[in-house]
DNA sequence: CTCAGTGCAAAGTCTTTGCACTCGT
DNA sequence: ACGAGTGCAAAGACTTTGCACTGAG
């Protein structure tokens, strides 16, 4: 599951934020990409449409985006710094290709056994938990052979 | 679980690199701290023994550290970059206390089902994964009340 | 004595901020 | 027409690199 471009602008529309050109090109990148992307990812994929755009603008729909949580982060992607992409609100977590950096959202981990078992061991209250799978897809796979 | 300085020096020195001062200050910074500290943190750390020290030497370390997989990253702990810890070698993941920093290292975590099912589910083959528990440790809960 | 290691300063990235102009409402 | 939003350029924050000096082996 995943946002719409339309949905995205709609939830900006009813919080006051204007539509303009520039968020309505970011918008449809961001919805419309699998991957995890990095700011400078999204400026290069929208310029093909919106020319002039610069990046700030890209930082700062960013932030706002973040603000309202439609945003969240992929870390398991070493080297690289900050990548992301929209996402759906519940609790969730990630699997990502090492290839093509396609990511696959998933909801049911089922970790309250081990939390338990940490919270008893350690005297820590958990109050949540990062995961985050690693592979290849079944593309990436079939390039490797 | 957790390298001693004497034990990290005894590897740099088996690799050939000269055991300075300044090594050896970081070292026993970074081996005997339970949080996650940024470079500047390990920096500000470390002048109180090493006065003349400059920051660059931390990052060079930092760089050789991470070669032989002696530093991890810490993600759960949002707004802020990146941060590092010493580390055992093994597979192993991290219990972060959201008040303190304080990380505590645990191994077994069982998600070979999970990944098995979303194996079967999106066709993906899994290579790894990558696990934090965040929460609030003894002395911060107490601290709340 | 030798050269890896250091510290300084400068350069490179990435991100944010200040400001005048533009365009969505 | 108004003010949020934009793009440019400049400033900040973080990290890496070049270079001459220092000190561990």
């Amino acid at each position: 599951m995943r946002f719409t471009d339309k949905k995205l602008l709609s939830v900006l529309k009813k919080h006051g934020y204007k539509l303009t050109l520039q968020r309505r090109a970011v918008l449809k990148v961001l919805s419309s990409s699998q991957e995890h992307l990095t700011p400078t990812d999204i400026y290069d994929k929208v310029r093909s449409e919106c020319p002039g755009i610069g990046l700030v603008t890209i930082y700062r729909l960013l932030q706002i985006l973040t603000e309202f949580g439609f945003i969240c982060e992929i870390h398991a992607n070493d080297n690289s710094r900050r990548y992301l992409i929209t996402r759906q609100p519940e609790h969730h977590h990630h699997l990502i290709c090492s290839g093509c950096g396609t990511v696959v959202e998933f909801t049911d981990c089922d970790l309250s056994g081990l939390g338990k078992r940490l919270s008893r061991e350690t005297g820590f209250e958990i109050e949540t938990h990062l995961l985050e799978f690693v592979g290849r897809c079944r593309g990436c796979q079939k390039e490797a052979t």
